[in-house]
DNA sequence: ATGAAAATGTGATCTACATCACAATGCGCT
DNA sequence: AGCGCATTGTGATGTAGATCACATTTTCAT
């Protein structure tokens, strides 16, 4: 499928755009492709644009003083990503994006989503859904990592990403429950 | 303060309402008033609002199995709260809602949000806002969780909102950052 | 003011997970 | 095909924080 027919449809599930208005939409995106292990957005950039996945995965991740790597998001197809936080307060980046499979992906930037939201009622009426289902993702997220522990928290993230399974290292899979690889191999005893 | 002058300050922050706009932005909250203790909302209620407190701290939170508390959000002054998941999906609450205080609230149906959306462009643009506000800090504290021991997250906590120390029992901030509230008592030694 | 209930402090013990060390296995690259 | 590096498994040991038990202090309703 098309680039612009895959938005398209992603985005008319929340928003009812006419032609021309998806047409003004989809302009404002550039297509890029990257190569498994590139990197998309690194910690101390600045950050201006957000990517909407159309094929591969990449993950957004943080890491610490310790050199730690914390995961926050594994993104597939018609997933969105950035670091959200810089991207919309100016700051430089302190989480990184990069790809974990040969990757396209659409990505517009800040500038452009704004004047899309300005123009056309249904694009902010798409963004606030997106981000809202974002932000409710993000609490389940937090309440089960504050509840569950790492073996509750594995059956979870396979039960609802089972393909994760094939394409994610198992150090990226700990990384992303916040736990270490030793723990997560032990856990099939 | 006025309720209707303080909701005014607060959205004017993020978006450009007229007058005449504004009225019927305000027109559509409910003010209500709660004792401390009072329950907002119960486990299993369907939810049909959200709240914007004026004064006093409200609580939203989830209780699990071993009816063990975790805290999501203390919402204090200017601050939304409400169970999202459930007031946009329509399942049943899951998230519990209650006062620390005494408190005064103003209410907003789901259906009216989406009205004032619908009507007002910078009222969607007003919420877009203010949940990617909350889903910024919602990831920022998931990867607190995650970096941070307790000692370190309690002093992250109590830097940013020191008024909680007078406020809120100590063993509701235990709630709030995911530990045992003897281990918070020990943290000082 | 006073008694009951709630909140807090503190010791002893237990446990999930981290860390370190190293072996085994898998996999891309020329 | 085979060298080299990344990934995974697994044992031994360490530790932050949980849990249980009970004493002490604070808060609140009458």
């Amino acid at each position: 499928m098309q680039p612009k027919q895959i938005l398209r449809e992603h985005v008319a599930k929340i928003a009812t755009l006419t032609d021309e208005e998806f047409d003004n939409f989809f302009s404002r995106f550039e297509l890029q492709s990257f190569k498994k292990g590139q990197t998309i957005i690194a910690a101390g950039d600045s950050v201006r644009r957000e990517y909407f996945v159309l094929s591969g995965c990449l993950k957004s991740f943080y890491i610490n003083d310790d050199l730690k790597m914390f995961i926050l998001q594994f993104a597939m197809p018609t997933w969105w990503t950035s670091d959200f936080n810089a991207l919309y307060s100016g700051e430089k980046a302190t989480i990184s994006v990069d790809c974990i499979t040969d990757a396209e992906v659409l990505s517009l930037t800040n500038e452009s989503r704004e004047a899309l939201c300005r123009e056309i009622h249904q694009a902010e009426h798409f963004f606030r859904w997106r981000t809202n289902k974002g932000y409710v993702a993000s609490q389940k997220r937090l309440l089960s990592m504050m509840n569950n522990d790492v073996k509750h928290r594995y059956e979870e993230l396979m039960a609802q990403y089972p393909e994760l399974y094939q394409i994610v290292p198992k150090q990226l899979i700990a990384a992303y429950l916040g736990v270490s690889r030793e723990t997560l191999s032990r856990l099939h005893h």
